[in-house]
DNA sequence: GAGATAAGCTACAGTCACTTTAGGTTGGAG
DNA sequence: CTCCAACCTAAAGTGACTGTAGCTTATCTC
């Protein structure tokens, strides 16, 4: 039986991070000792790390519950986890498009200032002209 | 005089959005009709127009408000608004690295996957075990 | 001038994925 | 038996908005 500081060290988790996850039902509840703390098995853990592992790779708590949901299920088809990972590589696919526009204009900004004054101040200069923009951005870059 | 539905037209910025702006003082507060309706300036549309190019290029509002601090006194030198530039640079930069290590492995289970039944799934297989992954990643990838 | 209605207003709740804080309780080691 | 690190709950905070409810105003047409 695993102290929640435990699976917490294991994976990298913060303790209140694993609590949320039960809160929201990510995590099935655990089971409490006589004085109310949560004790974890094995398969606890398991689940904990295919959850982190998950989010490293950028799904949503909400793709993740429904590759868990699959992963509960050996028996079925494949399919649906592999539509679930493709939709995330396209999102990806698509962020490292959009940053790579993002660091172009910023790299051009900051080559051009010259370390005058900010009244001449390339970097303020474009920010504050849209038109001086090379590439066309339309979605704030996360 | 410009409404607020005309600053959020021209710059595609939600109204909400623009009343939050003010809300949280990054925005000036507009003058107002006898009836309490806001009232903008050119100045304010290109403050406006400022803040949303900043954010497109993933500036966070904090950097914004410094951004347009250093913007307000032209006399001053542009070191700063380099440096804040040349974080934001940096910061991209790091994105896009974990980005391409993310898709480097979406795109790596979503080739081995065969279709076949979520026992064999690669896609879970390689959420379930982190020991398989090819790349580090330590940080949750936006 | 009346009526319609698009656009405006405030205030507050919701989103995502946590993190932080406050204040109290438990488990295990010495 | 005492100590204290580790646990507990509940609630609020984060960033950057977005959405909703329920009302008021500006403007256009007749």
């Amino acid at each position: 039986m695993l102290a929640i500081g435990t699976l917490s060290r294991k994976t990298g988790t913060k303790v209140q991070t694993i609590r949320y996850y039960e809160q929201i039902g990510l995590m099935n509840e655990a089971g409490r000792t006589a004085g109310g703390q949560r004790r974890y098995f094995e398969k606890d853990l398991d689940r904990l790390a295919f959850i982190r592992h998950s989010r490293q790779l950028g799904f949503s708590l909400e793709s993740i519950r429904e590759l868990l949901d699959l992963s509960d299920n050996p028996a079925q088809s494949c399919t649906d986890a592999d539509s679930i990972a493709n939709r995330q590589l396209k999102q990806v696919e698509q962020r490292i498009k959009r940053l790579q526009a993002l660091k172009k204009e910023l790299k051009r900004m900051v080559v051009e200032c010259d370390g005058g004054s900010v009244a001449e101040c390339k970097v303020l200069e474009v920010l504050r002209d849209h038109a001086e923009c090379l590439t066309a951005h339309d979605e704030i870059g996360a």
